[in-house]
DNA sequence: TCGTTTGTTTAATATTATTTAAACGTTGCT
DNA sequence: AGCAACGTTTAAATAATATTAAACAAACGA
């Protein structure tokens, strides 16, 4: 890093633009901007980073670091790196931005998936006793009616949530819709 | 509404779970639990509601009722409903999963796409303009053209975004998806 | 028009989440 | 083994958000 020219201040300036554009993408969906920041930094290093190079940068404290950089480990949006002879842990974010958004959406559309049907399977036998139960009032069970035919018809969604897992990890869907929309412009000219 | 029977009460414990998982979903997507739970009232609920029994149901204050519904509004998961004779505003959830995947999402990856969309435009002409400066030192000028290049990649992903809301909105790609393996799993037996 | 009902805004309060500094435990090196 | 360099955990502080109660404003009906 030479001296504080010109254009070295106007090379900040820009990264601090893009940087702010994910730290604010990262807040939209609900992930801290601290944490955002720490994955903006990350993404636009030339080269893996360490903690203390995190914490100089970011001006924040060592331990604030630590549980960031976990966050984003667990969210498989930054990777590990070894390299020999360095003591120090080095990180790198995830640089294509579609595994990034991959990584991100299926976890939480699985999660989604999981609590959800976990409450419906254990709702459906309930819901189903009562309206088999000749002691249950008859607004009641009309009532149970209604709503175990409501979350049955939610399980439909489960299973699209659960093809949409699959299409984008397995069945390559984002590449697929792009050149899908490259032929459809081509053959529009 | 009649007696606190044992069914009564037995309907009640079941409403709670769904619910429960319904908020736990709005939480994984940031949303506050709060107005997850008035959806999920909402949604539960045969008849539009007031802001009054929305109160009375949640137990909390008017004005975050108020809140709460406005965001959801926003959100375009609830709607208002009009009904002759009645002073008061009535709100009824989205019923269609899918259409809540669709606003919820949607929304989103547009304002992504939006954000980092202009900061990028923004900061290409700054980095051409110090790439072409000869004034601009060696090592700016080689990072300036990394960083370049590497926004120039991330239009890709911005146009996938872009497309992903086109296909969702009025392409109908939830139906699809789930058609096409409707078809898969029929040719396999 | 006046009084009531309704929804919204506001300022204060309470709650939750983030951040820090320091203590701690681990690892690697000599 | 003993020391030094790390990363993690923790308890306290700080900051951010959510929540409330009360003031306010708008709409309605008599």
């Amino acid at each position: 890093m030479s001296d504080h020219s010109a254009a070295q201040e106007e090379l900040e300036q820009i990264h601090a633009l893009i940087k702010n554009g994910i730290a604010d993408t990262m807040d939209i969906y609900g992930v801290n901007r601290s944490v955002g920041q720490l994955y903006a930094t990350l993404y636009l290093s030339d080269e893996p980073m360490t903690l203390d190079q995190l914490r100089d940068e970011l001006g924040m404290s060592k331990g604030s670091m630590s549980l960031g950089v976990r966050k984003l480990l667990e969210e498989k949006i930054i990777h590990r790196v070894y390299r020999k002879g360095e003591r120090k842990d080095l990180y790198q974010a995830e640089q294509d931005f579609f595994q990034f958004f991959i990584s991100f959406f299926t976890r939480r559309w699985e999660r989604e998936k999981n609590v959800n049907l976990y409450a419906v399977k254990q709702a459906q036998p309930r819901y189903q006793a009562l309206m088999e139960d000749p002691d249950t009032p008859e607004d009641v069970r009309a009532e149970a009616e209604r709503h175990f035919n409501k979350i049955n018809d939610s399980l439909q969604y489960y299973r699209f949530l659960d093809i949409l897992v699959e299409e984008f990890e397995e069945g390559d869907l984002a590449q697929k819709l792009l050149e899908r929309h490259n032929k459809r412009q081509a053959s529009e000219s």
